[in-house]
DNA sequence: TATAATAAGGTCAGGGAAAGTCAGAAACCT
DNA sequence: AGGTTTCTGACTTTCCCTGACCTTATTATA
C-alpha cells in the first residue's frame, strides 16, 4: 500500500472538503508542508480534482493568490441519460468510469450497479474497435441508466 | 509433482490470501523474490487468478505502482459467467433476459439490477447487427456478473 | 500616475518508476 | 514427434514528479 505524494495530498484535500465543502488553499504552502514542487499541486488537481470527478475550481495569481475547490453540483440521472444520448460520437471508457463514480457517490447507484457498470462499459468487455465501441458504450449506459429512472 | 514457479509463486499469493482476504504486491519484488521476469508474475495471475477460479485483480502503473489480488465473494455469479463465456456465439436476446430473471429470483440479483441488464441487453441498446451483437450482449453480461460477483 | 518590483499561480516537456503485452524460446509431458 | 505449459526479454503504456519558463495581480516607488 504504496502511498504516493499525490494521493497524500488527494485525501489532504479531500479532508478539508469534508468539513468545510468549499476550500481555499496556497500553492507555494501546500507545497512547502509537503515538501514538493508547487507544480505537484497542479497535478494532483489536474488528475484528481477534474469536473468529470464533480469537483470545480479556480484560481487567482498574483498577490493573495489562491486556489478555490469546491464539489460540483449533480444532475439527476434522467438528465445524465439525455446529455449522454445527445453525444453523437459516444463516451470514451474514462469519463464514462468518471460519470459512473460520480452517480454512485450522490447516492443514484449503488456500489454494486457502479461496479456493474463500469466493468461492462470497459474497453475489453464490449470488444469493439473504435469508433463503434464508445458509441454501443454510450447506447448501454443510457439504457441502463434510463431503466433506473423508472424503477424505484 | 514437480513444484513450478509458477505453482509456488501461487501458493506465496494464495498464503497471503488466506491470511488477509486482499493483498497488494508490488510485481517487481516478488519476481525479485523469486528470482523471474516480472512478466513470470503476469503469467501467474492470468493462469491462475481468474475470474472464473474466483479471483479478481486490478492494479496501477508508475511510481507507487501495485496489484491488488482478492477472493470474489460470490462464486455463484462468477460460475454463470464463466458458463456464459464459454459459449463461442454469445447469447440471444431472449435466453439473456430469462437467464437475469432466474439470477433475480434466487436472490443473486436485485430487481433494479436485473432490470438494468435486461435494458441494456436489448437489440435495440447494442444496435449492431447480428452476429456481432449476439457477441457483445455476452460479454457485457459476463463482465457485469463477474464484477458482481466481487462486491459484496 | 507610470513604472518597476514582487508575489502569486499556470504550463509543458521530459525523466524515472512502475505495470502490461506478446512473440517466441524452453521445458515438460504424453 | 507433437502439443501444452512455463518462462523470458524487448517493447509499450501509464503514472508520478520536477524544473524552467510564462502570465497575472498587487504593491512600492519615481
Amino acid at each position: 500500500m504504496s502511498l504516493t505524494l499525490a494521493d497524500a495530498i488527494e485525501r489532504h484535500i479531500l479532508a478539508q472538503l469534508a468539513v468545510a465543502g468549499e476550500i481555499a488553499l496556497q500553492r507555494v504552502e501546500l507545497a512547502r508542508q509537503y515538501g514538493c514542487a508547487p507544480s505537484q499541486i497542479n497535478y494532483v488537481l489536474a488528475t484528481r480534482f477534474t469536473p468529470e470527478r464533480g469537483f470545480l475550481t479556480e484560481s487567482r495569481r498574483g498577490g493573495g493568490g489562491y486556489i478555490r475547490v469546491r464539489r460540483a453540483a449533480q444532475p439527476e440521472l434522467g438528465r445524465i441519460a439525455a446529455a449522454l444520448r445527445a453525444q453523437p460520437d459516444g463516451i470514451a471508457q474514462a469519463p464514462a468510469h468518471a460519470l459512473i463514480a460520480r452517480c454512485r457517490d450522490a447516492g443514484l447507484l449503488t456500489g454494486r450497479e457502479a461496479a456493474m457498470l463500469q466493468a461492462l462499459t470497459r474497453r475489453e468487455a464490449i470488444g469493439l474497435p473504435l469508433p463503434a465501441r464508445d458509441v454501443v458504450r454510450a447506447r448501454c449506459l443510457v439504457a441502463a441508466l434510463l431503466a433506473l429512472s423508472d424503477e424505484r
